[in-house]
RNA sequence: GCGAAAGUGGCGGAAUGGUAGACGCGCUGGCCUUAGGAGCCAGUGGGGUAACCCGUGAGAGUUCGAGUCUCUCCUUUCGCACCA
């Protein structure tokens, strides 16, 4: 056996041997236990970035282990392979983005090899083949036939110069990322699936997905939004009649029935001392019609970007329309308003304000006189006196004041009661409103999959027949940034009506790319299947029975999978509803931020590597120097590894300076996976001396000869107190590394574990028949335990530790109980919680005894020493804690 | 603004309500030598001669016992529907 550590030749030898067993194709089985293990599939971008090496280490790790627990293991791979980067860079290089995206995803392939990750590759895919992306047009032509998926108006961000929809990315400051142009919204019509349809289910199934983590299924419910509440109508008071009357336009029907709001809070209706509408609502533009000024303001509020943050974040503003509803109850007139943080996607586009219960109406109300009624009173007691700021009580349910009939009722009373009243008049009822909307699938971009509709004079709408899919996306053209290169290519467009044969012209909007990435788990599964979306391989293998990938996907991608796998089961085509049994959401990789202020005040982004930090005298960064220029940069503390920060960490260097098993190493070990995990080079050396000292450790012990591992030869009790301890440290690991990677998930636990056997196997010096025997145990137990995250060193370590079988075969280890077991136990003393002593018993000694033994402890009698022992608590072989 | 998380030595982190700081990085001292991004040994939260005392963002609470559970506040990170 060679005595240095060389990555780079075991990793050929290990990948090498992988790849001409066909180690990792996975066919279907029947007997054993499936695991579809599944990490979320890159974007294309040019190069892996370390976020990749954390999620797919990950994924393979688990992949690795469950095969060594016998599982029959699918790991596939692909590309999520259409979207704007593609476009941008071939705006920049003036390529088209077709061949750019089918370079990177051949450089990223290499890569991910290097990577030696246990991957199907035989099943890989791309979304950008026209064979995968049919399948998005095929199925969105049976939503479409089965109504869900439909034509709609929808707000978009327009650059007014470049004539362009641009996406939120591409809005910056509220301007156009080229043209610098202030953003508008403006409407345009698009396709939409209704995946509101499915909001009670993707709500109630939440329940069942034990094996996502809280957060993303809080998170979730949330987004999806259920509240119940009521429905109601103001009349128009005769300002607001006249107006409309004049005004009447074919589409104003929604206004006919009266102003209609939804609130949640129908108890606080006696307090309703406005209205609010949002600037698109048709009461606004019929009210702005006439009046110039308030033209002007609703103009303002279509300026902006439509991103909810933005929106939210915007100082209120409102202005009175002059026109008035009449209160359902008391008749009394009440001014509406336009405003703009009421949003037209939510409810019905217009608010109730009831000021003196709801925080933002009562700022709204301040800043335009508007009077204050308080109508619930707290359960809490506390009382506002006018003139005061805010008070959080009175947005809690209470006891309702000054409300006609429903005085005195609790809030949950009066709300039922309420409603029963107004759906007696026909002026409201209960009903649910959902956060959710429908969800715009168009994009007015080039390098996506087309939707397969044609626009026929004659015709109107057509969907392409099945037999002509796919309406293959051309791929010479080169976008330049404003406006849809496809619709200015004429081949594309013009094409014949399939049901009247005349001239007609193909939609060139293109699909959103979750649409791509909402089912690719699927088609894993019959990626060879030419003639369907999916095959019965899919009830095989689905549902996937672990899902990786970052946390920033928890809303999106996740939601719009679970929808997109209920509409194919609706279509007869899967029989799951939930496509992800177990999901782990990984944390985002930090790095350093270092910048310089330019003169016009932009920043300029220095690559960590390139500066030498400088430390204050607790250690904290306070700023740098610049290995190339030597002049200083500014801190600004950690941040996500981002090209725009200019703070990556190309793993390709790491894995040709130190190999890819330091790389994965680093990557499980330096954080819990779930968290944030933070960049450092001396982390990766550590990581590497490690493998280096571990793999000197076994050339030293098999260089004096092999020997078979103790619980091989099986001898009984002629175990020194050493070798009894480093079997026992051995077993331990081998338990706790068991539980932390397949259990708790936290593989940075279990290579502590193993580097404290590792420790523990150097301190343990004998050298006759039985101690190398326990020494061989010791250290296979440490290649075994650590061959997932390092699967190459210890592919070639447990060969040289004299095994014929690869370790990749071998199945995982059980712990055993005789080397786990202790003559004594220490147990803890506590004095009123505090440690005060230790002592040593059998294991499973009673309480009494135990106590007594504890009572004797001198330490603990000085603690104790003329005080009454009030109560004794014993955990067993844990603690004693004595209250006094 | 709304929603979700996180906060522990000089640093990354460990502690599955029961010994706070495992394991690693860095640092200090020593040894060794085929000078290698080496290896080995010892030390490393603060205070105190010691016995001990203090210590997990701040403040309260539950408990025999709280880093861990509950509440309030502060700070940071992620998501907010056209980035993927």
């Amino acid at each position: 056996m060679q005595e240095r550590y060389e990555a780079a030749a075991v990793e050929r030898a290990a990948q090498q041997y992988w790849q001409q067993q066909g180690a990792f194709e996975a066919r279907e089985r029947a007997g054993a236990r499936k695991y579809y293990c599944l990490s979320m599939f890159p974007y294309p971008s040019g190069r892996l970035h370390m976020g990749h090496v954390r999620n797919y280490t990950i994924g393979d790790v688990l992949a690795r282990f469950m095969r060594m627990q016998g599982c029959n293991v699918l790991q596939p791979m692909g590309w999520d392979a259409f979207g704007l980067p593609a476009e941008n860079a071939a705006i920049a290089n003036n390529r088209p983005p077709a061949a750019w995206t089918r370079e990177n995803i051949d450089y990223m392939r290499g890569q991910l090899r290097s990577l030696g990750l246990a991957i199907d590759w035989s099943r890989e895919l791309a979304t950008c083949d026209p064979d995968y992306y049919r399948w998005n047009q095929w199925m969105f032509l049976r939503m479409r036939e089965r109504g869900l998926a439909y034509k709609a108006s929808g707000v978009v961000n327009w650059d007014p110069l470049d004539q362009t929809v641009l996406a939120n990315e591409q809005v910056i400051d509220g301007r156009g990322w080229r043209t610098g142009a202030l953003v508008e919204k403006r409407e345009i019509p698009m396709y939409y699936l209704r995946i509101t349809a499915y909001a009670q289910e993707l709500l109630s199934a939440l329940e069942t997905l034990n094996g996502w983590p809280e957060r993303v299924r809080l998170m979730q419910a949330n987004w999806i939004g259920r509240s119940e509440g009521v429905e109601l109508a103001f009349d128009y008071a005769q300002d607001a009649r006249a107006l409309l009357t004049h005004t009447r336009r074919a589409d104003a029907t929604p206004l006919s029935a009266g102003l209609k709001v939804f609130t949640t809070r129908a108890d606080t209706l006696f307090g309703v001392t406005f209205m609010a509408v949002a600037a698109e609502h048709p009461l606004a533009q019929a009210a702005g019609a006439r009046d110039a000024r308030l033209a002007a303001f609703i103009e303002e509020c279509r300026r902006g970007s439509t991103m909810e943050a933005d929106v939210a974040t915007a100082e209120k503003r409102g202005m009175a329309t002059g026109l008035h509803v009449l209160h359902p109850f008391t008749g009394e007139a009440i001014p509406v308003f336009v405003a703009n943080y009421v949003l037209m996607t939510y409810g019905e586009g217009a608010v109730m304000g009831v000021p003196a219960h709801d925080e933002r109406d009562f700022e709204f109300a301040r800043s335009h006189d508007i009077p204050i009624r308080t109508v619930v009173l707290p359960a809490s007691g506390a009382s506002q006196s006018s003139g005061e700021g805010w008070l959080s009580d009175y947005a809690e349910y209470g006891e309702l004041a000054d409300s006609g009939p429903f005085t005195g009722m609790p809030s949950a009373a009066a709300i039922d009661a309420i409603a029963d009243a107004l759906e007696r008049e026909g002026r409201g009822r209960k009903r649910v409103q959902w956060r959710l909307r429908d969800w715009g699938i168009s994009r007015q971009r080039y390098w996506g999959c087309p939707i397969p509709l044609i626009h026929c004079e004659r015709c109107g709408e057509v969907a392409v027949p099945d037999e002509q899919l796919p309406v293959v996306l051309p791929e010479s053209l080169v976008p330049d940034g404003a406006g849809n290169p496809l619709a200015r290519c004429a081949e594309f467009v013009n094409c014949r009506c399939p049901q009247c044969g005349g001239s007609a012209r193909r939609e060139t909007d293109t699909m959103d790319t979750f649409v791509d990435s909402s089912w690719y788990f699927l088609r894993y599964a019959s990626a060879d299947q030419g003639a369907a979306v999916v095959d019965e391989r899919v009830d095989y293998w689905l549902p996937v029975d672990q899902y990786v990938g970052g946390i920033e996907h928890a809303i999106l991608h996740l939601l719009y999978s679970r929808f997109w796998t209920r509409a194919m089961r609706d279509l007869g085509l899967v029989k799951i509803s939930e496509p992800f049994a177990n999901l782990f959401t990984q944390g985002m990789v930090l790095n350093h931020i270092w910048c310089r202020r330019l003169p016009d005040g932009r920043r300029q982004y220095i690559n960590p590597a390139d500066v030498e930090p400088q430390v204050d005298a607790s250690n904290q960064r306070v700023g740098g120097v610049s290995l190339v220029d030597h002049e200083p940069v500014e801190y600004e503390g950690l941040g996500t590894m981002s090209k725009s920060k200019n703070n990556g960490v190309d793993p390709q260097a790491l894995v040709e300076q130190y190999g890819a098993d330091t790389a994965r190493l680093f990557a499980m070990s330096a954080a819990p996976p779930e968290q944030t995990l933070e960049w450092s080079e001396e982390g990766v050396i550590g990581q590497y001396r490690f493998l280096h000292r571990l793999w000197k450790s076994v050339h030293d012990h098999v260089s004096a000869g092999l020997v078979p591992r103790y619980s091989a030869v099986g001898t009984g009790g002629a175990l020194s107190d050493a070798a009894r301890q480093l079997r026992r440290v051995a077993h331990h690991t081998l338990t706790k590394v068991t539980q932390d990677i397949g259990r708790r998930r936290t593989f940075n636990t279990a290579i502590a574990a193993v580097r404290e056997l590792f420790n523990a196997t150097g301190h343990f010096t004998a050298t006759d028949g039985v101690g190398r025997a326990v020494r061989q145990e010791a250290l296979e137990i440490a290649v075994i335990s650590l061959s997932p995250i390092a699967p190459h060193v210890c592919h070639v370590l447990w060969h040289e530790l004299g095994h014929e079988r690869a370790i990749i075969d071998e199945p995982w280890p059980q712990a055993d109980p005789q080397a786990l077991a202790q003559t004594l136990v220490e147990l803890i003393v506590q004095v009123n919680g505090k440690l005060r002593g230790r002592i040593q018993l059998p294991p499973g000694t009673q309480s009494d005894a135990a106590i007594d033994a504890a009572l004797a402890d001198p330490t603990v009698q000085r603690f104790i020493a003329g005080k009454a022992v009030r109560k004794s608590i014993h955990v067993p072989d844990k603690l004693v804690n004595l209250v006094v």
